[in-house]
DNA sequence: ATAGGGTTAG
């Protein structure tokens, strides 16, 4: 399209346009494309000649028609370039014209081109909206700019800026400079007050409320009820709430739900009761936030009977109310009544919504109840209500805690390809959950890369659960690395981040590390949680310091903590690992006194003492004790029950205890059919055994393990051989153990080629072979003395980069002759205090 | 303005 532009004979024109005689030449008017096309696309035109040019232009667009040459080709050239002064420039002439007129270039400048206007012309047209009353466009234009204030202001930190008050005070100073007189101006300051706070910028709306006292302005009940809001947890809210003159139901609301969140819960309630003497009266919403509150604390009949009130006071009970008793119900476990109350919302005259199926999915799910939970949700989408992220990532729990994990991944992606946006990094901590739990930590890592490669950056959460996973597994450097990632992005770690980084410590058995961390945190003063103290305190139990474990746990007393059951578990637990059971029974004694209930861990950890001896009495004892407490056993405990009596010599009783694991609804996993076959296995009954075997739904490498062991252990090599072809044939996974087994087995009994065989096999499907296997064959083929065979060993482990150890060079030694062979093929690997006492050891 | 989703020791 070619517009033309009536010339006017400006001597800048000419001046501009001198290196292009051809353009010139036209004189009186010229085609705007040509001038597009030859004068544009030149590069010897400089940047003031431009700007020179956008003026001359922009003042004959005004001349003539504007909408006309806005869409002309000549412009679309030219506002790249356009400056927000030339813009400013043109508005304020086009106001007298029409004000109308302004608005539209405003807004196509914006919407079509782009252009970024400046604080002026964006205040300007604000003005304009106001003084017309068109509010919804007015607050649209204003937040933008609040918030492209807030991200361009430049002194703050990341993590802050959004309530930085670098942001109005620039806006406020435009305002005041070139907005005074203006009808409009009490609106649009309001508008702003209004928006930096809602937008939780707390300092600027204090900054621009100051500035609008100064100016004598009048601030409306909306924004003051918003900065209210703000303060509405702290004690600062009487002071904005005296300020407020025309106080209205949202004032009143904000206070009552203000002090909820303070715990002040009975004032809450005074006030309530005290604003009916106001002529408005109470509001729903009121009593909303007071029956939260006390659903919150776990007083679900006080929120029943304030419902009750509602309906008393002629108010009508809105879906938020329903939803808030649902929730209450749903945590105190009384799942029916919820759901009663679900089915009676439309005599109420209200329809449950996507929250309402989500508090009851939820309610299901915290009973365990996965599969009802999913039927909720399906019932939900039967009415024709659409999942929100919520509904989804509810879904994703139940999947994970299934152990599902692979169908968790496919819900996440189903949610992001269906386009509904996660907003909140809480998904994928579900996500992260699951796959942190189930030991699939390479998969987190990278969910935690696409997160921060996405946008969504891992809040204190996210970093606490990955971080534990790391710990959890051993791989402490990364966790490290991740901890000090977090730290220097203001995330601060809390009680769980810390408890995290002792739990990895202790895994390593890096106890004084531990302690000396935990030290650490106590001499600066922190209030350490019992958690904390647990974690070490195990630490020391496990790893069979009773002593350093009893000390730390004085300190706790010392120190006015209140220990928890899982503080005497693990001096029980510690007990029991120095066979100290008498002790350990003691302990079980202590936890009442400190008025604590004994848990399923307590006795189970007790029972499992007794049953390693096959003390069936007392673990029956125990048994018994915990029915009498109504405390349910666990698939562990029953595990270490079966487990007694195969110690016990008691094993024909294993069927009993299967079916009385079944009517009490647990079902048996892997680790007690583990267990069943390695006790038959031990009693020589491979018929069982094998029957048990082919009945399991999933064995695991331990299943196989068991079984090779077992058959080993009773002699029957040829029969553990043959089982481990088939699975080879059948191409389970099996473990490095299931090998050595069998290897080991081959060694004493004397068939060195077998073990060679498997050992070459373990090598060559890549298994991670140590010292230890080699000295345990070298070991045995020593004692049987084959020492040809010994040495073939030990060279393939020199072959192999694994270096000889003292032990291994010592059993060598013994066998007689193969010193000087020794000496020739390995021992100058070893070290030289090693040589020293393998001398030492020859000369004895 | 009021309701619903994620982390911890045995």
């Amino acid at each position: 399209m070619i517009c033309r532009f009536i010339a006017f004979n400006s001597s800048k024109v000419s001046r501009i346009l001198s290196p292009f005689p051809s353009l010139l030449s036209t004189k009186s008017s010229f085609s705007v494309a040509k001038l597009d096309d030859e004068l544009l696309s030149t590069t010897n035109i400089t940047s003031d000649h431009k700007d020179c040019l956008y003026q001359e232009v922009l003042s004959g667009m005004k001349k003539t028609g504007f909408r006309e040459y806005l869409h002309g080709h000549l412009f679309r050239g030219l506002v790249s370039g356009l400056k927000q002064t030339h813009v400013e420039e043109i508005m304020s002439e086009l106001m007298d014209e029409s004000p109308d007129l302004s608005v539209w270039f405003f807004k196509e400048l914006r919407d079509i081109y782009g252009f970024r206007h400046s604080r002026f012309s964006t205040l300007l047209v604000s003005h304009i909206l106001a003084g017309q009353r068109r509010f919804k466009e007015l607050q649209a234009i204003m937040e933008q700019l609040l918030q492209e204030e807030g991200k361009s202001t430049p002194f703050v930190f990341s993590s802050f800026s959004v309530e930085s008050s670098g942001s109005a005070y620039l806006i406020c100073e435009v305002l005041s400079k070139s907005f005074r007189n203006w009808d409009s101006t009490n609106v649009v300051w309001d508008m702003l007050l209004f928006l930096s706070s809602r937008l939780k910028m707390v300092d600027d709306s204090l900054y621009i409320l100051g500035k609008m006292k100064d100016l004598s302005l009048n601030v409306s009940t909306q924004a003051y009820n918003s900065i209210l809001y703000n303060f509405r947890d702290t004690d600062k809210m009487w002071d904005v709430y005296n300020r407020i003159d025309g106080k209205n139901e949202h004032t009143y609301s904000t206070v009552v739900d203000g002090l909820c969140r303070q715990q002040k819960l009975e004032d809450a309630v005074f006030f309530l009761r005290a604003s009916e003497w106001k002529d408005i009266g109470p509001s729903v919403v009121s009593f909303n936030s007071i029956m939260s509150t006390y659903c919150k604390l776990g007083f679900v009949d006080m929120a029943k009977s304030f419902f009750c009130t509602v309906l008393k006071c002629g108010l009508v009970p809105s879906v938020y109310t329903h939803n808030i008793l649902i929730n209450g119900l749903c945590l105190a476990g009384a799942i029916e009544e919820a759901s009663g109350l679900v089915g009676c919302m439309n005599k109420h005259g209200v329809e449950p919504d996507t929250v309402t199926y989500n508090i009851l999915a939820k309610g299901y799910h915290l009973l365990g109840k996965i599969s009802l939970a999913s039927e909720v949700i399906k019932q939900m989408l039967d009415k024709g209500l659409s999942p929100d992220v919520i509904t989804y990532t509810i879904s994703l729990c139940g999947q994970c805690q299934l152990g599902n994990i692979d169908e968790g991944l496919r819900l996440l992606n189903d949610m992001l390809s269906e386009g509904i946006e996660l907003k909140s990094v809480i998904p994928c901590s579900v996500m992260l959950t699951g796959l942190c739990k189930t030991g699939r930590i390479e998969e987190a890592l990278s969910l935690f890369r696409d997160m921060k490669a996405n946008g969504l950056s891992p809040d204190l959460v996210a970093y606490s659960i990955v971080i534990h996973g790391l710990c959890r597994l051993g791989e402490f450097e990364i966790a490290v690395w991740l901890y000090d990632e977090m730290c220097s992005k203001r995330i601060l770690p809390n009680s769980r981040t810390v408890g995290a980084m002792l739990l990895g410590l202790c895994q390593k058995g890096m106890l004084l590390e531990a302690r000396a961390h935990l030290d650490s945190l106590i001499s600066a003063g922190y209030r350490l949680d019992i958690i904390l103290y647990n974690i070490v305190i195990d630490g020391y139990a496990k790893s069979g310091c009773i002593e350093e474990a009893l000390e730390l746990f004085r300190v706790v007393i010392k120190s006015g903590i209140t220990p928890n059951v899982a503080t005497f578990n693990s001096l029980i637990y510690g007990y029991c690992k120095t066979l100290n059971i008498a002790e350990a029974r003691k302990i079980l004694d202590a936890i009442k006194l400190y008025g604590l209930v004994p848990s399923v861990v307590s006795y189970t950890t007790l029972m499992n003492a007794y049953a390693n001896r096959g003390d069936t009495e007392s673990v029956d004892e125990l048994r018994l004790e915990m029915k009498a407490k109504g405390i349910t056993p666990t698939n562990f405990t029953y595990s270490v029950i079966i487990k007694g009596l195969c110690i016990g010599k008691k094993l024909t009783k294993y069927k009993q205890v299967l079916r009385d694991m079944i009517s009490k609804g647990i079902t048996p996993d892997q680790v007690t059919d583990n267990t069943i076959i390695q006790s038959l296995c031990r009693v020589k009954d491979f018929s069982r055994a094998f029957e048990m075997f082919e009945v399991m739904k999933s064995p695991t490498p331990a299943t196989y393990n068991i079984l090779i062991d077992g058959l080993c252990f009773h002699g029957c090599i040829e029969k553990a051989d043959s089982f481990l072809n088939s699975l080879q044939e059948r191409d389970v996974s099996l473990s490095k153990f299931a090998y050595t087994t069998l290897i080991k087995a081959h060694c004493v009994k004397g068939d060195p080629e077998t073990a060679a065989k498997l050992f070459l096999q373990l090598l060559d499907r890549g298994f991670d072979v140590c010292i230890r296997d080699y000295s345990a064959v070298i070991n045995r083929l020593c004692r049987r003395k084959l020492t040809n065979e010994a040495k073939f060993f030990f060279r393939l482990m020199l072959s192999r980069g694994v270096s000889p150890d003292l032990d291994i060079c010592r059993v060598m030694i013994r066998s007689s002759d193969v010193f000087a062979w020794t000496i020739k093929s390995g021992l100058l690997l070893i070290s030289s205090n090693q040589r020293n006492g393998l001398l030492s050891h020859l000369i004895c």
